[in-house]
RNA sequence: GGUAUCGUGGCCGAGCGGCUAGGCUGAGCUCUGCAAAAGCUCCUACAGCAGUUCGAAUCUGCUCGAUACCU
């Protein structure tokens, strides 16, 4: 009979220690990290998204990490898949596998799954954000209100992303179920956190480190590509408005900190609402092993 | 010592007799595909004291503090 198999799922906001637990978790139970972070994928950027190091990546066996260019388009719905196929084929081997990231819906998407969903017709995109840019929120709220009046009542109806994700949905005829799959594993959830002064401590002490390894650079290689979704994140989008003479260095570098820190405090708020989660302070590993052993028994 | 200007919430900053400017930080939150994204909520301050006035952050005086210039 086959073993029963288990996803350790360390999440957590950024900064706080993921990696290395992940590491030596994986070290401990002897297998292999999948990483559910939306920006390590990209091969081009590293320095800004706090990537392992090369010591790190060698010493255990990561999966999706560098293995997309910021000129892909890549959501939540294509890492479940993707990253289902690839559970499948590692369970083959290890009863075991880690599962490290921050980025809230990928990892609930694996977790529970999203429903399946037509691919986005690019024209109505296209027509719904021009409309938009034109007439503002109005504009989204009405066309919604011709199609679903009842989703623009119980949503968040000033949110103009979520808007013309909504319209699309309802513009397919798409019926979603909402239900949770279950998978063909248990997942174990654990999420890092601690003392929130702290943690802005060691966010603001890790950009300076990231300035002195090169973000510069890197994100000057990276300047035509600043119109990806890719590059359309803190670090990278406040060096090219450096580059164009928006803000001061300085003024750029306090910005990738706030910015960073008001990350972290979403990442803390996601995950808060998380069932089944057990939180622990990052320096609990021995700890955090046993509550996985006994969670396994 | 004299003259001038100024003193607004954690920070920036408008208002210049009556209707909680606004922005940022911070805190709380939302969440089925751009999520390191996008959006929502909260935090009633005018240096102090005295006066003018029905009413003062706004006008007057004094005190304290800051800045600039002069001797």
């Amino acid at each position: 009979m086959e073993n029963k198999k288990y996803l350790v799922s360390i999440v957590g906001p950024t900064a706080v220690g993921k990696t290395a637990l992940a590491i030596e978790l994986a070290k401990h139970f002897k297998t292999v990290i999948l990483s559910a972070d939306s920006r390590q994928f990209y091969k081009e950027i590293s320095i800004g998204t706090a990537k392992p190091s090369q010591e790190e990546l060698n010493a255990v066996k990561h999966y999706f990490i560098d293995n997309k260019s910021v000129t892909e388009t890549y959501s939540a719905g294509d890492f479940e898949r993707d990253a289902m196929n690839l559970l499948l084929e590692l369970y083959k081997d290890n009863d075991i596998v880690i599962l490290v990231g921050g980025s809230g819906l990928y990892i609930k998407a694996l977790w529970e799954g999203l429903d399946e969903m037509p691919p986005v017709d690019e024209a109505l995109r296209q027509e719904l954000i021009t409309n938009f840019e034109q007439n503002g929120v109005t504009y989204l709220q009405e066309k919604l209100r011709e199609l679903d009046a009842h989703k623009l009542e119980n949503m968040d109806a000033q949110n103009p992303q979520r808007l013309m994700r909504a319209i699309e949905i309802a513009s397919q005829n798409v019926i979603l179920n909402k239900t949770k799959i279950k998978r063909p594993f248990e997942v174990i959830k654990i999420c890092l956190n601690k003392d929130r002064e702290q943690l802005y401590d060691t966010i603001n002490k890790r950009v300076d480190i990231m300035i002195n390894n090169g973000l510069l650079k890197e994100s000057e290689q990276m300047v035509d590509f600043k119109n990806h979704y890719a590059l359309k994140t803190v670090g990278y989008t406040e060096v090219f408005e450096f580059f164009d003479g928006v803000h001061s260095l300085p003024k750029a570098i306090e910005l990738i900190k706030q910015h960073s820190r008001n990350y972290a405090k979403r990442q803390i708020t996601w995950f808060k609402r998380e069932t089944d989660l057990h939180w622990f302070e990052p320096n609990e590993t021995i700890k955090i092993i046993d509550f996985i052993n006994n969670k396994m028994a």
